[in-house]
DNA sequence: TCCATTGTACGAAGACCTTCGTAGTTTGAC
DNA sequence: GTCAAACTACGAAGGTCTTCGTACAATGGA
């Protein structure tokens, strides 16, 4: 069976997140890649760090994925030997409205511009 | 009389303006500050560096502007022996439409919140 | 002309960031 | 029990960031 371990992972509490940390998560190419693969899963749906193809060793890509559990843009269990990712969409909505979406907008406008 | 010196600064072109280099430039605290500050004045309204009092040296004051510079986030030009300071905006909000509003309002709630 | 004001250039110190490889842990499947 | 898969911990290298002090340049006013 499938079950959450209980391998501890920190996580900052909703009133803990900064927005300071949430911009410079967000200010890397690979962080925000990681952000805008989470942002078009179903909400409540999950992806374990292996689902994003970032070309870097796999310990570069536990290290991003932990500035951003850190920043509080993502929230990360244990599932099996799988991590599941998703982003803390409710958490950031309630201390910063619309920030992640308008974020996510300007990065698809950019993508858009220089394609 | 007070005039505009021939001193050049160097100025990212509006499209050369990059999303993770806005968002790595506000991501920290001084610089927000700055921001913040700029972001009160009348449109086209202008601060010198010395008018926003940061707890750095001079030197350092100078860093962090030329990073909000170099980023696209304001604009300088020399008047007299000031430097003239402001925002971007009519090129931050065609690129990336709200973001600067809502980084804002995601600063002032911050700052309500923790107050 | 001389001076005060405003900001720069440079070099350096120390912190932090990104990246990697290697060795290891945890889990579930066989 | 053994194994593969997924991820971590650690240490290190190399880069960038933030900060400073000192010395300097440009400007406008007395």
């Amino acid at each position: 069976m499938t079950s959450t371990s209980a391998r501890p992972l920190e996580h900052p509490q909703r009133e803990e997140i900064r927005l300071e940390a949430v911009l410079h998560a967000l200010s890397d190419p690979m962080r925000l890649r990681v952000v805008r693969y989470l942002s078009v899963l179903d909400d409540h749906d999950e992806a374990p760090c292996s689902a994003i193809e970032l070309a870097v060793s796999k310990s570069t890509t536990t290290h991003h994925f932990r500035v951003l559990r850190e920043a509080g843009v993502i929230s990360q269990i244990y599932r099996g030997t799988a991590k599941m990712n998703k982003l803390r969409r409710d958490d950031l909505d309630a201390l910063f409205p619309r920030l992640l979406d308008t974020i996510l907008d300007a990065d698809a406008a950019q993508r858009r511009r220089l394609a």
